[in-house]
Parts: C-alpha cells; structure tokens; sequence
DNA sequence: GGGTGCATGTAATGGGTTACATGATTCT
DNA sequence: AGAATCATGTAACCCATTACATGCACCC
C-alpha cells in the first residue's frame, strides 16, 4: 500500500514556518508562491490541518472577528518541524507527467492541422501569462529580502522561468513545422484537384 | 460533476489507430513511445478496454497462442474514430502541475544545504537518463519514416528534449548558487569560532 | 439587489496506483 | 532452481477535486 504518502501534509507545514496561517491563508498563499509548481483544494487542506492538529504537528488557535467569520490560526510545533525535516531529507519521487496537450499533439495526425495549430496557439497565450506572472512573483520576492528563504524561492521561481521559455521556444519551432505541414498538404490538395479536373 | 473526464481511454483509442493491439501491447507501447509525457497502469488499461468496447469504441478478437495465455486483441471502430478525433478537437486543460523536488527546494531553508544539494544532483542524474531515452526515441522515431505521423511524433520527442535540456541548465545554475550559500555558511562559522576562542 | 471576498467545513464522486491471483515458458 | 516475460484481470485503497452548505460584509 504506502504509495505515496502524499506531500500535502508537508506543504502546509513548510508554509507555516514562515507564519502562523488560517486554512483560507494557506491556500491563498500556496496559489500566490508555490502555485506554479504545486496545487492544492480546500476541500485538502482543511481536512489535513485538522489531521495534523490531531497528531500534534500544529496547534490551533481561535481568533474571533467582526462581522467575519471566526479564524482558525494554526502554528507549527517542535515535533511539525521535525516531520518536515524528515520528509524534505527523503530524495524526491520521480513525476508521473501527464500532458494532455503533448498526447494531443502526438495523435495529431487522426485530426486537422488548424486543431493542432490552434493548441498550440493557444498554449502560447496561457504559457506566456504564466511567465509574465513568474516574473511578478520574483520582484515580490526580492522586496521581502528580509526573508532567509529568499535565495531557495529564487530558486524555484528561476526553475519556472527556464522551463517556461524552452516551451515557448518549443511552440515557436512546432507551430513553424505545422504551418509546412499545411502548406504541403495544400499543394497536394490542388495537384490532386488539378489532376481531376484535367490541370490547368 | 464531469470533471477531467480524463483521457485515459483516447491514448488507447490513438494508439489503436497506429495497429489493432491486445492491452499488454498497449501497456507496452505506452511505455515506449508517449511514455515521457503519459502514463497508464494495467490496472486502468484492462478495465477501459473492456468499457470501451461495451460502448462499441473498439472490437475485441481472441488470439490463442501455444503455452502462453489468450490474447484479446483489440480494434478501433469508426465510432471509435469519431469519439477520438470529438476529443482531440477540444482544446487540452491547463496541467495542474505536482513537482515535489521544487517543494522540497523551496522549503530548503529547513534542511541542510547538502540535502537540497542532493536532490538537484539526483535529478541530474535522472533526467539526463531520459534525455539519452529520448534521443534514442527519436532514432527510433527516424527508421520508422513509413508511417505518416511521424511528424508529430517527432514534435513530441522534440518537447521533450528542450524541457530536459532547460532542467539540466537550470539544475546547474542552481547547484552553483546552493555552492556560494555553502561557502557562505561555512565563513561564518569559522567567524564565529574565530571570534569565540579569540580569533587568530 | 446581486456579485465577490472572507471563512470553514463535509459529502459525493471519480480517477488511478498497487497488490494480489494465476500459470506456463524461457532465460540465466 | 529461480527470476523474468507473457498475459489478463479484480479488489482495495487512497488521493483529490468538485459541489454543496452557510452566512456576513462590502461594493457597484
């Protein structure tokens, strides 16, 4: 069984070395800093904080608030800290990649050019909001040099950026390779077209 | 509901395209061709081809063999077709990406600089390996020209070579920049063990 | 008046891996 | 003799997302 002990413990207890956070923080805080790299639901992490609070890796404290809801702050305890160290010491799973635009691609041939055209038109638009926000997220980060994690942010936001750039060089090349595609089943298309009808 | 709907029965319903294959086959091709980019289990692979070809998305043919155990091999239909190229039409979901080595690096401050330095130098390791795979891939690719989709076969290996490529840069870049922190670190301990026992 | 944000939580649902079961053959 | 490959399949389990539920405040 064990499979893989999932990492979504760990998240939050990393982003509660930085501060004390409610469930709503968390998530708002791993969508703006380790969003590009890592997800998670509410519908996990509450669940989890309260999970971790029963074994005695947070504690929580109620902070009541007007006209808003009551806010659960947790905070990390010695034994939270310890369980982080463990698991960032364990070396990383190898990833199970799955991308659906690549397996579009590769099956590209059982539809039309314009299909696979268009996916990859449209994964430069999104692949290109990413980078621009990557590059917000690492000016963020150098005004809150005051941080001793900074240089591993950095790190990971440069991972982001390199990685985004190969893509867009990629889209670039294949969009260049379609587009002769194309033109080459054209000139068939006509040469065919010409042959019936009896050319020009 | 409907959520990802996912598109673990059109890798089948592609490949099928390619040749009729029993779901060994399938597994096996899997693995060796789209590999790097999509996964499937048997445990997926057997139960889908038993739903799709009760949805009439593929027929299924027995092949007795000698000493070995029945094959069931598989076919696309039309509907089959239809139901592939209905889904590759729709344009692919924005991955939701889990890289557990940038969480751990991001967190790094909680560990020691040797774990973090560790984990960037087995991903060295492990990525230059699928980047030798790849290239063999690609040969592979390149004897087999007969086939029409070669193109985009080749668009996907392509992907993958420039992904791995930015990783092993990146990679680089960074163990450099966990070396200078190393250095850092140490200077200051000698500092402060200079200045404990009264410097030299 | 209606949408959005704050804030927490549960239930339903589904996707997917791992483990188990079976059994003959071939390679080392 | 034992491991690996061929070959198919099922059951257990777990991870995770989505949907639903609630309710106040603030802004347009």
């Amino acid at each position: 069984m064990a499979k893989r002990s999932s990492s979504s413990n760990e998240v939050l207890l990393g982003l509660l070395t930085i501060q004390p956070m409610s469930g709503y923080d968390l998530g708002q805080t791993i969508r703006e800093s380790v969003g590009h790299f890592w997800n998670e639901s509410y519908g996990q992490i509450y669940p989890n904080l309260k999970k971790l609070a029963a074994g005695g890796f947070v504690t929580a404290r109620t902070e009541r608030q007007k006209g808003k809801p009551d806010r659960q702050i947790y905070s990390i305890t010695q034994k939270g800290r310890e369980r982080l160290a463990n698991w960032l010491a364990v070396p990383p799973q190898p990833e199970i990649p799955r991308n659906e635009l690549l397996l579009k691609l590769f099956f590209g041939g059982q539809a039309s050019l314009q299909v696979s055209m268009e996916h990859v038109q449209r994964m430069i638009e999104t692949e290109s909001a990413i980078l621009r926000k990557i590059e917000q997220i690492e000016k963020e980060i150098d005004k809150n040099r005051q941080y001793p994690d900074v240089p591993y942010w950095s790190m990971a936001v440069r991972f982001g950026q390199l990685e985004l750039e190969a893509h867009l060089r990629w889209a670039q090349e294949t969009l260049t390779v379609l587009n002769k595609l194309a033109k080459k089943q054209q000139s068939r298309g006509t040469a065919r077209k010409e042959r019936r009808h009896g050319g020009k």
